[in-house]
DNA sequence: AGACGATAGTTGTCCAGACAACTGTTTGAA
DNA sequence: TTCAAACAGTTGTCTGGACAACTATCGTCT
């Protein structure tokens, strides 16, 4: 019994602060659930970051977003955007349309394509997230989420750009 | 001319559940994070996970870790785990020895080099921790903690295998 | 109208991460 | 004793991410 306390506070007192031990959980725990959804997607031959343009799109749709409007609403940064966004095309995953009226922007679309394949990922992707986070309530859920709201919150330009 | 004028009411974009939500809440959390922690690193050309190899090299010396321990310690996966040692070898900042009774394997230590470096970090990485995440309080950042924990526990093979 | 700065993307280049195939070393069983 | 399997790292190669410099287009100030 005193064995696994004692383990436990050896460990802790690795962690320099407080601080840092929760940026060390958080990078710990992305990264293991990572590991589950870059297999799924691979499965699909698609990236997270792709994935989540074409979640973007699907939401935006049928609107089309202009290149850098949609960069901003990334998860993680995106500085190479349009080259994630030129492997999308070559598929035939989205479509792009410089406009005539400002021809600097380049809209961005999914096309019924792209749509399908969202449809195929659906459900494959739902029971990855079973997998990854299934076996916490929903209360839990809810905490740990409204936690990383409040621990990105100064770090934000803008509360609502990234969704 | 609709153009791109209605884009900002399409901003309330749903999750498909819950465990998503939290799942891209933890991404998004951990790449802004990271913004402050590749900042400061890279002021001393070091990345994260070359940082943690030295973390952890310190808090086994004097002993020293056979590569492959080191690997399975550190917080991300590390495939490469060759080359961010071959760099840290280069600066001198970590040594490597073959063991003379069982030749396969190489032990790392870090060295006064490396210490004097972490030295360095020490304290403009306690600045970088009190912006990343000084707004929070200890209890919520207890409970963070304790979240993520249970969070990816069916995903570690040993509990204690990282830290 | 012409020039300058701002805007919207694109491209060049370099480095880290991922996966798999490979080398050298040890063990252990026929 | 010898040879195959297991082990510990290493290397090859490809893709993705990061940052900065660049092009093209537009707005605006004089």
């Amino acid at each position: 019994m005193p064995t696994m306390r004692a383990k436990l506070t050896r460990q802790a007192t690795r962690f320099d602060s407080l601080e840092q031990e929760v940026f060390l959980n958080l990078w710990r725990t992305y990264d293991r659930l990572r590991i589950q959804e870059d297999e799924l997607f691979g499965r699909f031959e698609l990236t997270p970051q792709q994935y989540n343009v074409l979640r973007l799109l699907k939401a935006a749709h049928p609107e089309a977003l202009p290149t850098l409007t949609l960069a901003e609403r990334l998860v993680s940064r995106a500085p190479d955007i349009t080259r994630i966004l030129d492997k999308l095309e070559e598929r035939g995953l989205i479509a792009r349309e410089r406009l005539a009226d400002n021809r600097r922007v380049v809209r961005i679309g999914i096309t019924k394509s792209g749509m399908a394949l969202l449809g195929e990922i659906a459900l494959p992707l739902q029971e990855c997230h079973a997998r990854q986070l299934g076996h916490m309530s929903a209360a839990d859920l809810k905490q740990l989420c409204a936690l990383l709201r409040v621990a990105r919150d100064p770090h934000e330009e803008e509360e609502s750009s990234w969704l």
